[in-house]
DNA sequence: TATGAATGAGGGTTCATTCAT
DNA sequence: GATGAATGAACCCTCATTCAT
């Protein structure tokens, strides 16, 4: 009796995933990769232990997935809004606008990126693969700025440092006010670092 | 016999917690503090396992004397070379020199600096401790800022942001270049950055 | 609707636990009782889990039910050609020649009855069960020797002893040609077997 | 103060080995490698279960140390007795006497030996390892054997074949006295397989 | 002081069995 | 009856910490 894709069988696993993700991304939030237990994820989605097994292979699967599916989130909303905005310069506003409202509501899912993107040197955790996906952000960006450079709007710059750059500080700004040092409002938080980074660019 | 405070007891005793934060460092350089045994921290020091509790409580502990000493050792460069620039634009290339001069020769205690830096927002480690030691290193930045900006050779701008952010991009750069992603010299990179900074502080 | 006994539920019933046992024999024969998952078997068998539990209360219950099954069969054959045969010595040749051409067809099950009798000693497994079955087996061959013994075929001897040694004898030549350590055909296998029995047996 | 070898620190973990490997061999005697664990292990010896981590790698490691520790006693008593011994008659006598001798006096050894070597068709559980051990084992007989054909002592027969025989034979004497099955003492029984074999041999 | 053997709590993973559909 | 998702007890192994020597 399907109507689309296979329900039912389809739909209530990826309903139990989605389940097993979220509390998950709580709990990883919370205590860190090492010190969350399968336990402690299992009780958060109000499941048992073994159920886990069935949807993903270890723990580290989880992990993995959890930190995928809000990066590919994130960098859909990220790449859609930029794609919607005219000019080099509202590209880069609409980047800091998406990524901090995106920070703003998904709070745990940032605390499991800044772990793993906040620290790519540890090789022990997984050789080169988060480095990965961090050079894949990285170059997205950079390509757009390069875009720019070619069509003139943009002076020559070095385009990969300035990639680099922009992911930092919109990262920093997002751990400031998840940790709610900041003193500004949300908006005033996007129009300074904007306008800190149109006028970094120039620097470079 | 005690020459100068209380000689050989303090003197050795010392020297061993010296070669174990010296062996600590390079091991949770590589392995991250999880997966580093404090099998390793032995073997690494030359040591046995049971001595190194005559020196320091815990794993943890180690693990946060080896981060503080590094800490307190940059912090001092930084503060010294700073001190001896004259005018707040000098005094920021020195703040970028060091730092980056710093990381690239104690590269063990980098790769520990950014994994505790990197994610201030993991609660499990340790209630806020890593984050008032950030925190510490924020504020005197700031006070300089701030000077600056009663001197009148800054113009007005919020000390908090620019502070972290001034902490941010250097960290950044540090990570890029420990990566070896960075396709700069380091004192193209210095460079760079000490234009970005001067340009974006502007902007504030 | 019934024709003989209680039809189709009870025809599609034996056929389903036919399937299993025969699924069963050959996950069990290849990875042994404690390796085999029921999983492996619901596979073999091209049902899912929960219909085994149908049919056997439990992953023991179907490696007793498939090794009695088994034994069942080579029992009855082995009677029936001993029955024919004419004479003790006879019925001997015929002993091994049935046990041994029915090792060559019925291999996975062979690999189970070894696991068994070729370990009676195990408590854990089942109390005594399986030392039943193979006293069982070793009483009618007993009766068999006692009649020649009787009649004067024989000359007096240890029937106890003999029937044990006569099973160990084919035990051990039927585990050689699993194993494809004999360096016979099988008629040579079945001549060396029976001649060094009845040879024993003047012995005894 | 090292006497003889290194003393202390090799006496005492010699002694831990033993007092494991003597636990182990109960435990798995009793239960079966599968059903056994390491918990009851440590219990019967009387340790912590992280102490067995000291001295065996694994569960397997210290089911296959205590196979070998038996298997290599058991054949080299074999051995020593069968070169005292004088004639192929007397030699397999003695083959016969050493190892019933044995299995009384280290019935939970014999238990395991059981375990494996009545079961050589399980691929499951180490892919040919033990197979390799009883064809060692056989071997040796074999080579004595041939000597004695050799010399004319024995007739020309199939020396593989009757190896593997006397092995069997053996083995299931042992396990019927093991299992109390054996009406008849133990001289009885040397005596009585003795014959049996010597019997047999001359069919071959 | 230095050692390293001993400890035992803790966690990831498996799998026989159950049960709602 | 048939299914297979869900369960949770059980187990192997690790490793921070202790303590007798």
């Amino acid at each position: 009796m399907a109507i689309a894709g296979r329900t039912k069988q389809e739909v209530v696993s990826e309903y139990r995933c989605a389940e097993i993700l979220s509390a998950a991304r709580t709990v990883f939030a919370t205590k860190g990769f090492a010190d969350a237990t399968v336990d402690d994820i299992a009780a958060a989605a109000g499941i048992a232990k073994g159920t886990i097994y069935l949807y993903f292979s270890s723990k580290r699967d989880i992990y993995l997935a959890a930190l995928k599916q809000g990066l590919t989130e994130l960098q859909e909303r990220t790449r859609v809004s930029m794609a919607a905005a005219t000019g080099i310069r509202a590209k880069l506003r609409a980047f800091v606008r998406t990524r901090l409202e995106y920070a703003e509501t998904n709070r745990d899912f940032i605390r499991i990126y800044h772990s793993e993107f906040g620290n790519l040197t540890n090789a022990a955790a997984c050789h080169g693969e988060f480095q990965q996906l961090y050079l894949k952000q990285a170059k997205t960006l950079e390509t757009v700025l390069q875009n720019s450079v070619t069509t003139g709007e943009l002076p020559s710059l070095r385009v990969d440092f300035a990639a680099f750059f922009i992911y930092d500080m919109v990262k920093g700004v997002m751990m400031q006010r998840l940790l709610e040092w900041s003193t500004g409002t949300m908006e005033e938080d996007i129009e300074l670092l904007s306008q800190l980074m149109w006028k970094g660019l120039g620097a470079l």
